[in-house]
DNA sequence: GCCTAGGACTTTCCATTGGCAAGATGCAAA
DNA sequence: TTTGCATCTTGCCAATGGAAAGTCCTAGGC
């Protein structure tokens, strides 16, 4: 049937597509419903029916963003669980899925209080810190260290992402981390 | 003279003050050329006159930021020297002036061959590197060592901007650095 | 002291965007 | 079959960034 009937059957995750498509493309700043409907096939007012707004679809891409992460980080973690390999697994994340992370770690393009969003976070931050126990407390020892690793890997994949780092590095970014992670204290 | 002349005197500097006020209040994404215009009391077409379009404007504001980053880099060095203390002073610049933060760290805003954009990210690695000798050449010991501590600090800002740090970390970020930043292996 | 050249700024216009309101369409249950 | 309702569209609006052309003023040559 090249010719769409009027109910596209599944819509919302065609327009996620179309979306990720878009924001690989162009990045997030350049990103218009307009151009997502149109590479959806569909009215840029349809997506607003099923998304609120512009900032409603975004919260959506961040949510699948998230649990995606959770997702390697939770293999990484079970395939070889050292510190090291879920550094990588991170900044791999965020080189291979750079549409969703250039949405996810910026708070100010989605809703930060929708709920689904909130829960896929908290799947996400469980996955980093599964090896660290209690979060929610007082910051004890093994929670700064926490910290600090999540906050290296993440400064290594955004200046990476942003073309900041010194050209002499090299062009592998996973090559990099595992160069650049061992100067954590507590590896 | 309340009312204004028709030549503004020197409007460059007047619109970029104007451009960061704006960028406070509601951050990069929502920034307008016509509110700045507004701002500075002038027609949105003469901020093209002076910055070329929108990205020139931004470029202008990264400059600016880089230098002014640079300067406090610098200063602290000179007051303590320790890499506590520039760790301090990173994440602080990056707290107190979110405004050139946010544009600065985000590449697609801005013409990233900019001569003067150039030198002014030149200026700001250099104090920021200012005690590890080489970063052009091949990525010695103590070039990855640097990169690890840019990482975890660029990081630790980042992700406190974006408010997804873990409450239970009090909410002084230049504390929390303190806190965090010992975690590094050659402190 | 005039007067011209050119920079500074404005007015006008246009395509594009996000969002609202109202309407058209077709599925699915009664 | 018919009615209810979610799905999607059409038409509209204010706001935006940018181009083109025009107006205003200052500075430098005579």
């Amino acid at each position: 049937m090249p010719t769409r009937p009027y109910h596209h059957g599944n819509l919302p995750p065609a327009i996620l597509a179309a979306a990720i498509d878009a924001l690989t493309e162009s990045g997030p700043t350049a990103l218009s419903l307009r151009d997502v409907a149109r590479r959806a096939g569909v009215t840029h007012t349809a997506i607003a029916h099923h998304f609120g707004d512009k900032t409603g679809l975004l919260t959506s891409v961040a949510t699948k963003g998230f649990l995606l992460q959770a997702e390697e980080l939770a293999n990484a973690h079970q395939r070889a669980g050292s510190f090291l390999d879920i550094a990588v697994a991170y900044v791999r994340f965020a080189t291979t899925h750079r549409a969703y992370f250039d949405v996810m770690y910026r708070a100010d393009l989605y809703r930060n209080d929708d709920p689904a969003l909130l829960a896929a976070r908290a799947l996400s931050s469980a996955s980093l810190y599964n090896n660290v126990g209690q979060i929610g407390t007082a910051p004890s020892e093994t929670t700064t260290a926490g910290i600090a690793a999540w906050s290296l890997v993440h400064g290594l994949a955004t200046l990476w992402l942003n073309g900041a780092l010194p050209a002499a590095l090299g062009d592998d970014p996973e090559a990099i981390t595992r160069t650049v992670a061992i100067h954590l204290g507590k590896s």
